[in-house]
DNA sequence: GTCTATAGGATGATAGAC
DNA sequence: GTCTATCATCCTATAGAC
């Protein structure tokens, strides 16, 4: 398999990340990336020190993305919650190859450390948008924000536009107190 | 650690599931399962003839609920929405612990050969409650069914009663076709 | 920057005694 | 039904030559 340009270190990141949406992280080997390369698993090692950081490199992009969000969330409040809802999908399909793959187990979030900080946030743009953390109401965003996230991995490699608006409108819908 | 009790068989089950919950199917390893048992790996060999057959033992109530869940929401059509998206967060609830581990990991979908099967049937129960699958319209139903089984992974332990009724209703909102 | 070679360890699974 | 002992294989990671 040739090399794709002269950048090692890029061409690193593409396959991996290509091999753990295929397989998984912990199910994809350093000799598997290394072969799909065509070099060998001690060229790899000289570019990244370890597997972790490479997935950490591969990661960071989507988990700065998202600290920036809640901020920016936090300071919106529930009355922008159309343009929140929208930057969210929109920020889930910027990122949607590692959503689709990484993100979903469980021992990479715990891996990268990020699994309590992602839910705290999540839960604070929670109770930003409804207004409380009772049952009754994080059931409301949960299914908003969850249910946009799905919509990026169910929907593939479908153009967003093809989906968005309906999609927001849905989840305004599902986020609005009942009447 | 004590065995629990006189069926090992259950046993092993039982403990299968809390680690593969707390660390993922591929994270978790016989000899992990064997130590928190009390017994030795040859011991789990002697009554499951694979990992891969445990998983399968496991997950094979959920799957088979699903199944029957699908052959009932294609006779039911759209008119029952409220009472199918209800079934459907039940479902998910009684399954949660599988549904918060083990089937989040797409190499574990794979290697139970369930993961075309599962999402053909999920587009088919998508289809018969939107009536197209149209992306404008899938989302609808991505959002409402998602947002369903989202909940339940992100509510934890939280008793359902306390948020079955929030959580149907904005799903059901959700699912709604704009006016 | 990439290679060969290998250390050091964990894993799934099996053989055979009790 | 459970044990000890072991196999073959794979893994991450490193050392050192080119």
């Amino acid at each position: 398999m040739p090399r794709r340009n002269a950048d090692t270190r890029e061409d690193i990141r593409a396959v991996a990340m290509e091999l753990f949406a295929e397989n998984g992280f912990e199910q994809t080997s350093l000799r598997q990336i290394a072969e799909r390369l065509g070099i060998t698993k001690a060229a790899l090692y000289y570019h990244y020190p370890s597997k972790d950081e490479l997935l950490s490199e591969l990661a960071r992009p989507m988990v700065d993305d998202l600290g920036a969000y809640v901020a920016h969330a936090r300071d919106a409040g529930p009355g922008d919650a159309p343009d929140l809802l929208r930057r969210y999908l929109e920020l889930c399909h910027r990122h949607r190859l590692l959503l689709q793959s990484v993100l979903r187990e469980p021992a990479v979030l715990a891996k990268l450390g990020v699994l309590t900080a992602v839910l705290q946030r999540r839960l604070e743009v929670d109770r930003a948008l409804v207004g409380s953390d009772r049952p009754t109401d994080r059931v409301r965003a949960i299914i908003a924000f969850g249910g946009l996230q799905d919509c990026v991995v169910l929907m593939g490699d479908e153009r967003l536009e093809t989906y968005a608006d309906a999609a927001v409108e849905s989840a305004l819908r599902a986020l609005a107190p009942p009447r």
